[in-house]
DNA sequence: CAAGATTGAGTCATCAATCTTA
DNA sequence: TAAGATTGATGACTCAATCTTG
């Protein structure tokens, strides 16, 4: 067995992440809940106490370019799942906000995504795995961009 | 710390994919060569006997619609780095072959894709990371797809 | 009719330009 | 002048329909 490949583990990821985004999109829509983009801006917003953030915050958090984050924020404001509200400390900027209606949408979504990264990703994964894939992978991510932890 | 977030090990590679990709593709931009998806259709057939694969086998390697590859393959084939034949053991099939130039262009662009996966990732991790995340991340993918291995 | 590949039409995502406020 | 956000134009990607051969 060939453990010399210095392309092997990154090739891992690339496919892990594309068979496991594609299966777990694929059972939310079976399910006829909202589609994986959107679930991921609500639960940024909902993790946060006020449950709001500015566009650009919003962004970073997010695997998504800071105009596509405005175009999704335009979609879920006409689905009634968020708000846009001007910044009072800062003019420039935007707040979006997760309403109450989206807090829902994010809780009927919940099983069906926690139970999707469990079928397609943890259960193949021992809790030590887990813990040594999250430590190994934070280092990675910390050398792109030092302020953003994995762990919620 | 809490080790106990079951969905910070997927965030990871979530994240990590997203930022390392995009560092990949702008080192490649910035030195004038062929875009990530271009090095990746070629360098799966540059790495099979005959340099030629079915457009089934050729997407399902890579992390791409079948109709995606096909277009891929049309803009390659423009470029003289690939040949479409029709595969002389089923008249259904399509065999793309890689030609001369498009292994010189895979030679070219070879250096900076390899020192960009060294800089952007291997380089955070140890030899027994790189390992672990290889043997536990094919083990997912042995899930989704028996027969794939990330090992070339 | 099924399998393999391609194409038409539409969605997703980004870049660069623009608008507004600091 | 720069920072924050949005929009216009465009490219990347996919799904479903189609064409061809088994």
């Amino acid at each position: 067995m060939a453990e010399d490949d210095p392309v092997a583990a990154w090739r891992a990821v690339l496919l892990v992440q594309d068979r496991v985004v594609r299966a777990i999109e694929r059972d939310l829509d079976r399910a006829g809940l909202i589609p994986l983009t959107w679930y991921d801006v609500l639960l940024e917003l909902a993790g946060v106490p006020d449950g709001c953030l500015r566009m650009q915050e919003l962004g970073a958090r997010v695997v998504l370019s800071r105009s596509r984050v405005s175009r999704l924020v335009t979609e879920l404001e006409a689905e009634g799942f968020v708000e846009r509200r001007p910044d009072p400390a800062d003019g420039r900027a935007t707040l979006a906000t997760i309403t109450r209606a989206g807090r829902a949408a994010l809780r009927r979504a919940a099983p069906v995504y926690l139970a999707g990264i469990d079928r397609h990703f943890n259960r193949h994964l021992t809790a030590a795995d887990r813990r040594t894939v999250t430590d190994v992978l934070q280092r990675v991510l910390d050398a792109h961009e030092p302020l953003l932890d994995v762990r919620r």
